[in-house]
Formats: C-alpha cells, sequence, structure tokens
DNA sequence: CAGGCCCATAAGTATGACAATAACACGCGG
DNA sequence: CCGCGTGTTATTGTCATACTTATGGGCCTG
C-alpha cells in the first residue's frame, strides 16, 4: 500500500516542512495528520460524532491499533472525546489546545487567513510583552549577550529563512530569561507566526524594512540589558505589531513571486 | 487486580476532583496520570529513558495496548519522545505543553509552591489584560450583561466553591467576547489557579477582602461595557495579582483549616 | 585506520477475541 | 395509558501474540 496516497492533497505541506514537523513518519503519524486536518478544516463539525472504527479502519487501510492510537492524540489535544457506545465525539473549539505545535500546524494547512494572523499577534503581544517586561528584571548578562548577538544576526542575514531563524531564537532567548515556564511554552506559537510571516513576506530583501525589523529587537535588547521593563514591553509590542502588519499587507494585495 | 492500587499514593486527589477531572476513568488514563505525574514530579529526569515496555508494562499490569495508548498520550503532550532502539525519552521542560489541563494538573498533584503559582500569575496577567482590552473594544451588550451578572453572583456567593464558579464564569466570558480563540484556550489555566486559590483561601468568609475582589471585577465589567480598553487592562492585572497576593501570603503563614 | 555490512534491540503494526459501557427499545406493572 | 426497570446491541476499551521496521553499535573487510 502507498504510505502517503492520503498526503498529496494537502497543500500546506510547505508549511509543514519549514516548521520542521514530518507529517508521515510513521503510519498512526499519517492518519493524526489527516484526520486532524479533517477536524480543524471543519470536514468533521465541532460536537459531531466521528465514523465508527470500522468505516475508518476501511477508510485509512490500518490496522486498529493504528488508527486508535492516532485518535488517542487527537484526544490528548483536546479534538475529540470517546465514549462507549456513543461515538466519538469532535468537541468544541474552545476545548482544542491551541497552543499545540500540531493543532497550529493544522489550522496553518488550510491557508492562513489575516483573522487567524491577527489572533496570532494578539496573544503573543500579551504573553510575550510580559516575559520582555519579566527578563527586563531578570535576564543575566550572558542573555543580555546572546539578545545582541540575535540581533547582529538578523541584521547580517542573506536569507529569508537564517533571517526567520535568528529571529525566532531571539524570541526564546527572551521567553527563558523571563525566567518563567510558561513563556517558553508558546515557542510553538511564536515559530508558526514566524513561518507563516517570513513564508508571506520576509524584510530581508528590503533593506528599509529590515532596517526597521532590526531596530525593533535591538530597542528590546537595549531595554532588557539596561533593566528597563516599560520600555521592553513597548518595543516588544512594536515588534510583534510591525510584523503583524507586514505580513497582513502583503496578504491583502498579493506580491511578486 | 485492583485498578486503584497505584493511585492511593498521589496527595493532590482533592484538587483533580474538585476541577472536575477523573483520573481513572479507565485503565489508560489511570496509567496515564501516574506516568505524566512521575515525569513531572521528576521521578524520570528530562532527557532520561524511560524503562523498556516490557518493565512497564509488568509493573502497571496492564496490556501493551493500553500502555502505548498512554504513552502516546503523553508524547502528544510534549512530554516525551520514542524512537526505534534508543527508547522512551523524557523531552526537557521546554517542549512540554504546560497549557495543557492534565499537565497542569500533574504539576498541582505535587503541591503547588509560590513559585509556580507566580509563574501562573505572570501568564494570565499577560493573556488576560490583552483579552480584557480587546473585550473592550469588541463586547457587545449580552456579553456586558453575562459580566454583571457574574459580578452580582460572586456577591453575593454563600460558599467558596460557588465563589470560585462565578469568578471563573466571569474570565471565561472575558475571553469570549475577545473574539480571539486563543484567549478562550487558556482557561484550563485559569481554572487551575483559581482552583488553587480557592482551595488555599478564599475571599468570601473575610468579608473586607470579599469587598475588594467584588470590586476589582465589577470595574473590569465597566470598563469593558464602557469600552475603555486602557482601564480593562489596569483593572483586570490588579484582579489577577490580587488573587495572587492572597493565596501567596496565605501560603507563607500556614493558615487555620 | 576507515568505511560499509550485519545484528540485536526497541518501537511500530497487525489481528482477532473478549470485556465494559450506555443509549434505546421493549415489556412489565401501576 | 404512562412511567420505570431491564435486556439488547452497538461502540469503545482491553487483552494476547505474532510479526515488521528502524537504527545504534559492533564486526568485518578493504
Amino acid at each position: 500500500m502507498d504510505r502517503s496516497a492520503g498526503r498529496a492533497r494537502h497543500s500546506g505541506d510547505l508549511i509543514a516542512a519549514l516548521s520542521g514537523r514530518n507529517p508521515a513518519r510513521n503510519l498512526h503519524t499519517d492518519v493524526l495528520w489527516q484526520m486532524g486536518f479533517a477536524i480543524v478544516s471543519g470536514q468533521y463539525a465541532e460536537g459531531s460524532i466521528l465514523p465508527a472504527d470500522t468505516e475508518l479502519l476501511e477508510r485509512f487501510g490500518v490496522s486498529r491499533t493504528v488508527l486508535r492510537e492516532a485518535l488517542k492524540t487527537l484526544a490528548a489535544k483536546g479534538l475529540i472525546e470517546a465514549r462507549a457506545r456513543i461515538g466519538t465525539r469532535v468537541l468544541p473549539r474552545n476545548r482544542w489546545n491551541l497552543f499545540d505545535a500540531d493543532v497550529l500546524a493544522w489550522f496553518f494547512e488550510l491557508g492562513p487567513d489575516v483573522s487567524f494572523l491577527r489572533s496570532l499577534a494578539e496573544v503573543r503581544i500579551g504573553i510575550e510583552i510580559e516575559a520582555a517586561a519579566l527578563a527586563a528584571e531578570r535576564a543575566d548578562k550572558e542573555q543580555v549577550k546572546a539578545l545582541v548577538a540575535c540581533v547582529e544576526n538578523m541584521a547580517g542575514a542573506e536569507t529569508p529563512a537564517d533571517f526567520a531563524r535568528y529571529d525566532l531564537e531571539f524570541h526564546r532567548v527572551v521567553a527563558e530569561a523571563s525566567g518563567n515556564p510558561f513563556m517558553a511554552s508558546i515557542s510553538a506559537l511564536v515559530e508558526m507566526a514566524l513561518t507563516a510571516a517570513f513564508t508571506i513576506s520576509s524584510p530581508v530583501n528590503q533593506p528599509s524594512a529590515l532596517a526597521v525589523t532590526v531596530d525593533v529587537h535591538r530597542r528590546i535588547a537595549e531595554a532588557i540589558g539596561q533593566g528597563d521593563p516599560a520600555a521592553a514591553r513597548q518595543a516588544m509590542r512594536e515588534a510583534i505589531a510591525q510584523g503583524f502588519d507586514r505580513a497582513a499587507g502583503r496578504m491583502e494585495q498579493p506580491a511578486e513571486a
């Protein structure tokens, strides 16, 4: 049997690949991604009952073991809930764990729209602003040095991929410097947002945009280095808003290749 | 076989029960909770390899199916990763999905310490402040009415449990009114924080504390009703900080029963 | 000494049988 | 005729076993 049969249909493999995920390393992962995408895309509506496992078994051509492990994974992420005699129900959206990297990836597979990117930017602002403020109070010299290094690397980045990598690393260090384990936990979210932004529109090839982006990150690093929470908050807010504006603007008036 | 054999050791069953979770509805959930708690509590260190499944099978006295589904669930929550020939490795903490309700519950099972509650309060401040600000811009009349109703209910609550319920409902409505699906996704987190706070110290039986708590929530509702994001931010920050201070203060100088 | 082949080991997959659960329909009694 | 307990049955949950695949590390060869 051709294991990749069902996947060619998906359009978002690019993003999945860029973000380092491998949707088909084994059978169960393959089923997981197909079902996850089907649910997130609304193919199985919230509150509805999934087909019984006999039907799914036939559809995917896998063993019950594989199917059940895939469904258990979906249950662990809050997408479904199985009950004997009832069937397996798709949970309401507010039960879904949107901070899960896979769930986020499935959202992107159906094409990130502006309102989704906006929601992403809004949570990032909330969390990363606090992270920046806390980092300003708690960061040690090593971490400040690492932040400055990230900024330098961003400024000198040759390719959009490199730029995104250093950008992500910068935000990761800020989260770590905040000393709050929850802050670090949203790196999956940041990663997705940056991957999307970088796919849609990277500042690397536009010197003015690059300068602006680097500058605002440098201000974050400086504020943290000087232990100034208010300034760190403000600069972080600008950095995220700016990235969103650029991507959103680019989406509305489709770009050159 | 006695299914609940391994559970009696846990001390945090109270919180699990209060938060409406049932750690032992079926075998796989039982194994899941034991393993999850063992990992979170550091019994299996980050980066270490779990015992091979043959050993775990023997320890839990369950079938391979059950064990594997439990492990798959842990993997879905980012706690472990299985690789052929290597074994099943405990991932570093920053890969754990701390926004998952189960993972949070396991943290509480080992007794919430002040620094954990602080971290919780910090993320809540970040996210819920933004949620309140957005709600001020987007809430409709229905939602504002619901918020006011929650405040009234809080003021008239007879028992700590009732109070916590209305408190949670209030924050849930704010998240919903923000129009941002991610905001609603952290209700698990809020639920835990409130459950903890209510377990440690409820304002219900202290008239002055109750008045203060109700007042700050009323100010949030009013700010949202008047479409004033800045005031909503400020009041929400105070509400969360206040709840944390009360619980933390109570923890340091142990209370009467 | 370097590089590729082989093997032991642990996870992954398959299969078929049986147990537990709970909605629903049926029939009994009021 | 209506309400209530009970049995039926569909669906998930659990078990046992056998086989397949992936891979790190040692062995063998060049």
